[in-house]
DNA sequence: TATCCATGTGAGCATTCTTTCAGATTTGGA
DNA sequence: TCCAAATCTGAAAGAATGCTCACATGGATA
């Protein structure tokens, strides 16, 4: 694993502070654990999935016409997220019938979620 | 402010659950923190942005070319995630003659980072 | 079986995002 | 002043995202 890039938009000679960087590189996340974080914060992103949660967070569970309703969206449009979110696992599904009821996964969801609110709020 | 949309794609008829229905639209979050909350986990939603974060969390302040180094991409790049990370006040940047230290906001970043590695490391 | 209804899915479009490239800006020093 | 170094910036290409539309699927009921 090469550590120096070659094209010339890098820093010409060498490191500013090498030993910071070093210790920045040795203990950089893995790449996976990077991936998961992203995936995770990715699906905390978009202000559709973030109504469609909170609103998981007070009603413990609505079904996909409700939550269409909620934040008023075709059904469509919350099928596609809700698959988005039950495929990061922070939505969980419960079939009854013909109905599919949605619930959040667990209270990391809504521990992450008020988190942001806090800081979010702080500015 | 109407509640029911007009085109042909949403439940037929009326809510399933009106209850929940109107007790989720009625604690929903205002318009403008579920846009606060959207841009603050769409900036920690990108794995270049996360290793930068997660490199200040480790050392303290590094320069933009050091940043470079560390996540392995051009100057330019980083330089453009920075000024991202700066307009949503997660880092804050320090002049020292002609080069630019950028360390983390406030704590609140490192929490958020950790909850998040705590979330994505269960699954 | 036939039909309806809630949900799921694929294609397509418009928008946004991330990076690269080229060049501008700012600072320090000869 | 003049140049080099570190950083910043705008434009543009390629990828990713979110919604709509049309249709498929699966379960309930007649």
């Amino acid at each position: 694993m090469d550590t120096t890039r070659l094209d010339g938009d890098v820093c010409t000679v060498h490191e500013i502070d090498p030993e910071a960087v070093k210790y920045a590189k040795e203990h950089a996340l893995p790449a996976r654990n990077i991936e998961r974080l992203s995936r995770l914060f990715s699906a905390l992103s978009d202000p559709t999935r973030l109504r469609i949660l909170h609103a998981l967070t007070i009603s413990k569970e609505l079904c996909v016409c409700d939550l269409a309703i909620v934040v008023d969206l075709s059904v469509s449009a919350v099928s596609h997220q809700l698959r988005l979110l039950r495929d990061r696992d922070l939505v969980r599904a419960r079939r009854d019938g013909r109905m599919v009821h949605y619930s959040l996964a667990d209270e990391h969801v809504r521990h992450l979620m008020d988190t942001g609110v806090v800081h979010a709020n702080e500015g």
